[in-house]
DNA sequence: CGCAGTTGGTTGGTGGTACGTACCAACGAA
DNA sequence: TTCGTTGGTACGTACCACCAACCAACTGCG
């Protein structure tokens, strides 16, 4: 753990070894600014893509949203309302409990989710550059087993769907 | 619906499939949600520990900060000054240019980022509990490959250190 | 030397994010 | 009907991030 200024004691070629966490965390900050990059271009912010990816095969209550973005339910009310000012998502009463809404992308709000999400995938594209075919599928599969896993035990339902940038 | 006994001949048992770019994305969403709550059980944010993070084996200036983190150096500014007065970090006016500072971590702010990635480390190797030892090492092999790729592509250095939640 | 241009960093202003608390209205059970 | 619970909002605070403007120090060039 001890910093070295040693030139290049690297065993592999291409980069340091990483702790899995470090891996971890660090494509994580290079896929959310990549991410972030495609969803300025839309004039957007990060957290109000996930919410139109979320909403794209889904119309939950303020609660649900809550508990899938793993959010305070006053913070989904002002996620929500500036969406909603920007005629991105719209607040419709529930019929079944008059206290309850249902939020739902309105058309502008799926076009310009199929926008992000559209160059976004190309980007990904990009950042697997160096994998093969297998390594990617390889890749896929594992994460999609980690998310899956995750879900599962915090309680979230990922039926129904069958791709978002959700959870 | 989550029933991992299910022979995994094509569709992950327990999961949908997912796109490479839902599962990096939600991986990635997963992943700071989690490092999210360790930092705000040590009064930090996700930023502020990522902060730390780089600085355990480095003493940049403002400059080098802001493209590490990929921010604004004004962002930087706030950042910093925001770490300083809790006491996490020092600004050192730079010897070889006036105008330069280097900021480095105070005791306590080492001792915090040890606790928080050390807390994260755990948090992860729970992320990863479904994987083989052997698909762990396969995921964190692949994902350093993503992230070197990235780092070179984008030009910045990632010699001289060994590990960080960084970037 | 002297001055223009560049670079390192801060300041000020704006908008967005997230939370806790307090609050209201509707629901459901006793 | 009354009471506790639930769904959602309003308010205040802190933080985060950006841009534009700015100052101070460094650089190059005549």
């Amino acid at each position: 753990m001890a910093s070295r200024h040693a030139p290049r004691s690297d065993a592999v070629a291409g980069g340091p070894e990483l702790s899995d966490a470090d891996a971890l965390a660090q494509v994580s900050f290079v896929v959310l600014a990549t991410l972030g990059r495609r969803a300025s271009e839309n004039g957007v912010s990060i957290i109000q893509t996930r919410l139109l990816g979320v909403l794209r095969d889904r119309t939950p209550s303020m609660n649900e949203l809550a508990k899938l973005l793993e959010l305070d339910k006053s913070s989904v009310t002002g996620l929500v309302d500036r969406a909603e000012q920007r005629g991105l998502v719209t607040r419709i009463p529930s019929t079944a409990d008059r206290r309850s809404v249902q939020v739902t992308l309105t058309g502008e709000g799926r076009s310009l989710a199929a926008a992000a999400t559209g160059a976004f995938d190309a980007d990904v594209e990009g950042l697997l550059d160096g994998l093969s075919p297998a390594q990617r599928r390889t890749l896929t599969r594992l994460l999609s087993r980690v998310v899956s896993d995750y879900a599962s035990r915090r309680g979230l339902d990922l039926s129904g769907r069958t791709r978002a940038s959700s959870i």
